[in-house]
DNA sequence: CTGAAAGCGCTTACAG
DNA sequence: CTGAAAGCGCTTACAG
């Protein structure tokens, strides 16, 4: 290692030629003469030459940094999501030549003041949105800044179809993940399904639950659907008496909007008793809490979803193109023995993604 | 928002200063009239003024950046604290004007690549280190690159006093933890407690071991203490069937060193059938898996690690000093009814952290 | 206390 | 194809 770290300088005068010849096989390697190109480049290896990231950003007006929010993990059950998410986005995103800035912040707004301040000491180039709800003020700031970003999220609305977001957006269909599992426990025999939901919202949770609706629909038509359903704070406590509650209405089998409800509605079959009949339960995110305990869910592309989220937002700080929409299929995993025999084997133990793109 | 992000010279052409001025109402106020110094805070206030992070970063060669590796969370249910941690690294981080440079790595060496091409390009002030382990490759690399860190956990090795250490470290007492739950389930009644660790290894698994040794033979003397311990893989699975053999060994109470071993504890007493005596189980980290499921379990004080750590690596980029090393104690939570009552009140529903410093 | 100057390391037109 | 020049925005001695 040598005490002064090389610049581009340095090397020039060292080699004979001038900085810009070195930036050149750096930056564009075609403008320059094969032998030169090939003399300068074994010289900038043997040294570890790395151009120096402040020149770069100064220069070129680009920090070359992606700004993402580490969301509070309140609850955790649900974390490792964002913690697959994360990784991927750091790893995929460095591949691109690109960092991520990262930063907590207590509530939205100081999110985006911080959105403005970064912006403001140009100090990312873009953003990666997370937990995407209804009434998201982020998302029209950021538009409004010209701030370029992409969303793990749909935009929710109650009024705008997401396909005329004005920006780029990866998220998974929660409805067909839940409305899948429900056929599959219809074709398990079961008829009498329950949902426990969180409070029903138009965005994630509605979603979710509208997978289970349209599927028992089409099953059995509009029969007993409210009776059949029941709503709940994200708490297993909350979600143990709802599922109770479900449970003394005659459900045989059990859909939840997330693994931390699965694991309340675990808890109130439990509580019947061995001798009470046995009720499938299925969870949603597929959370290490299930895995270890053995639940039924459905698994969110996270790694999928990280991928495309990093792609759509370098290119779209590289080039001007109309705004991308990618909604990936997530995958059920049966490990409730007396549904996993696949009536639809397709869906089981694989990983399955489908995209589609709206342009 | 002016449609051109403002500099020190526009705002200093602006308000009929110099820049250097308008850049020491910033830097050094107290080098400027108040009068002046007013006016131009108002302007920057004004403007919505942030300096660039480039323009500094170039002439300061400081990036005020911090480079961290996102450790993958393989089985997600210890992700918790990492992910808290990093939470909290990043908020006190922000607050110390410091950005962190979150990246993945698929190996340590992968990892001390990372930090290679970084400090090349000048991209980090100093890193921060997780998970330290026996034989870590990464702490002899910064400490001969002379690139600042501090690492959250001790550096382990088998000859060596971590007091010695030329660098700072943050770490949590682990045998203070399973030391004192020990003691508390002796207070209990029990004497014939159980430890299941992970394969001991000089560094943390064998710190935790440590502690349960140490208030065993305190206690009872060395009978029985091999007997009274079974090491199995950081897996539920395994930690099921480990636990099944210590409970075939007349253990009436398990201490573990982490919630994944707990949680396989946990149901090898479950599969003796409620009939069998009640067997109170501790594990490690308190994480949400054991909230939710009401285990007992020894809380690290991860937030406290993540100021202590990051106050420790800025006040290094500051100045030069001796390194300091910091142990945090942790606190057990005790959600086992049978164990719930405080023998040692103190011990119960506070965090508890005290320090130490070792110059 | 204030202002003119230098320079951090890079890339990008531009002239040869 | 190569090299001399300009300039990104900032901070820090230094002269007045």
């Amino acid at each position: 290692m040598p005490a002064q770290r090389p610049t581009l300088e340095s090397l020039a005068t060292e080699l004979g030629v001038s900085r810009q010849t070195v930036s050149n096989v750096l930056n564009r390697p075609s403008v320059v003469a094969e032998p030169t190109r090939e003399r300068v480049a074994t010289a900038i290896r043997a040294a570890g030459y790395v151009p120096s990231r402040a020149g770069r950003h100064l220069r070129t007006q680009r920090s070359h940094a992606i700004g993402i929010r580490l969301m509070p993990n309140f609850d955790g059950i649900n974390g490792h999501i964002g913690d697959t998410f994360l990784h991927e986005l750091a790893e995929h995103a460095h591949r691109s030549d690109y960092r991520l800035a990262l930063f907590a912040a207590a509530s939205e707004a100081e999110e985006i003041a911080t959105y403005a301040r970064m912006r403001a000491a140009n100090e990312i180039d873009g953003v990666v949105l997370t937990s995407t709800h209804i009434g998201d003020a982020r998302i029209p700031w950021l538009v409004r800044h010209d701030l370029p970003f992409v969303s793990f999220g749909r935009p929710w609305s109650r009024d705008a179809d997401p396909a005329d977001a004005p920006h780029d957006w990866v998220d998974v269909d929660g409805a067909a993940g839940t409305d899948s599992v429900t056929r599959h426990l219809q074709a398990h025999g079961h008829s009498r399904i329950g949902y426990l939901s969180w409070p029903a919202q138009p965005d994630v949770g509605g979603d979710r639950l509208a997978g289970w609706q349209r599927a028992m629909r089409e099953g059995f038509g509009d029969r007993d659907l409210a009776a059949l359903s029941a709503e709940c704070a994200d708490d297993v406590t909350d979600a143990r008496r709802a599922a109770g509650e479900l449970l003394e209405r005659g459900v045989t089998a059990l859909v939840c909007a997330s693994d931390t409800l699965a694991l309340g509605a675990h808890a109130a079959v439990d509580a019947r008793g061995s001798a009470a009949p046995h009720v499938p339960i299925v969870g949603f995110d597929d959370t290490p809490v299930a895995r270890a305990l053995g639940l039924s869910s459905v698994a969110q592309p996270v790694v999928r979803a990280a991928r495309t989220s990093v792609s759509l937002l370098v290119r779209r700080l590289a080039e001007e193109r109309p705004p991308e929409h990618i909604l990936l299929r997530p995958s059920p995993v049966f490990r409730d023995s007396e549904i996993a025999t696949p009536p639809f084997p397709e869906n089981v133990g694989t990983i399955q993604e489908e995209e589609f793109t709206q342009p």
